[in-house]
DNA sequence: CACGCTGTCTGCATTATACAGACAGGATGC
DNA sequence: GCATCCTGTCTGTATAATGCAGACAGCGTG
């Protein structure tokens, strides 16, 4: 796990953002225990606060169980309904990061190889 | 054009994003002139600094050519050499954004018609 | 019953953001 | 000639977000 302070998005939610990818993808299975804020925030080199934000943001989307001695615990976790607009909203998004992707010289082929591995991986 | 100023992406950047997705797409040519910032910040609620941010930030990529009394315009810009590492740094965006989609409850059908229809427009 | 470990809360310094308004320069109209 | 208008730019400011230091609260353990 890597963060970058410089980067536009905040540390907490680069933190949150990394375990979710882990939740999502089933590395991280329920009932799991993770390392307490203090752990986490030594290993990376922040604050105890900037790690327990990012905890309080996947406990807030069901993902998390966070209490004063047990520490923070995966949850089992339904996915939800989709709010409305939602595939919409990832659609924009994907055409945004595509966009500033070949702006950056990324050559459209190595673009859409990287798509097409996406799409195995979520089979 | 939509600005969500709720959203976690300050405006400047969601205007940047939106006129770069223009841009590589081919909507907007080279020789194209924009709109002026207080016409596009008067047609967005936004004021007239928020959209020359935005400008500012196209012209340092390349995009643009701002002048006093000529307005933005856009240039010919050569796609330039990916920096190191930039195409890992978009599988690993990439990879956050499915992430994220998944975790909304977006099912992982219509994510992956979505990545290939992505595909397809690449070419 | 003191200690240690957990997440939580309060307060603070710094930075980013969006905005209001003044400035600068060059074309246009009288 | 010269006022006027339209362009992007600059300065200053109020507000919010961020990361941090440190104190607090609960609960198991020795």
């Amino acid at each position: 796990m890597r963060i970058d302070l410089e980067a536009a998005a905040p540390a907490w939610r680069q933190i949150a953002d990394q375990l979710r990818a882990a939740l999502v993808s089933g590395q991280l299975r329920p009932g799991a225990q993770l390392a307490s804020v203090r752990e986490l925030a030594l290993d990376l080199g922040l604050n105890h606060n900037t790690v327990a934000e990012a905890y309080r943001q996947l406990a807030a989307e069901g993902f998390l169980q966070l209490e004063r001695r047990t520490g923070a615990v995966v949850l089992e976790r339904k996915s939800p309904r989709p709010p409305a607009g939602e595939q919409e909203r990832f659609a924009v998004r994907l055409r945004t990061l595509l966009a500033e992707a070949r702006a950056a010289g990324v050559p459209a082929s190595a673009l859409q190889s990287a798509l097409r591995r996406a799409v195995e991986e979520l089979s």
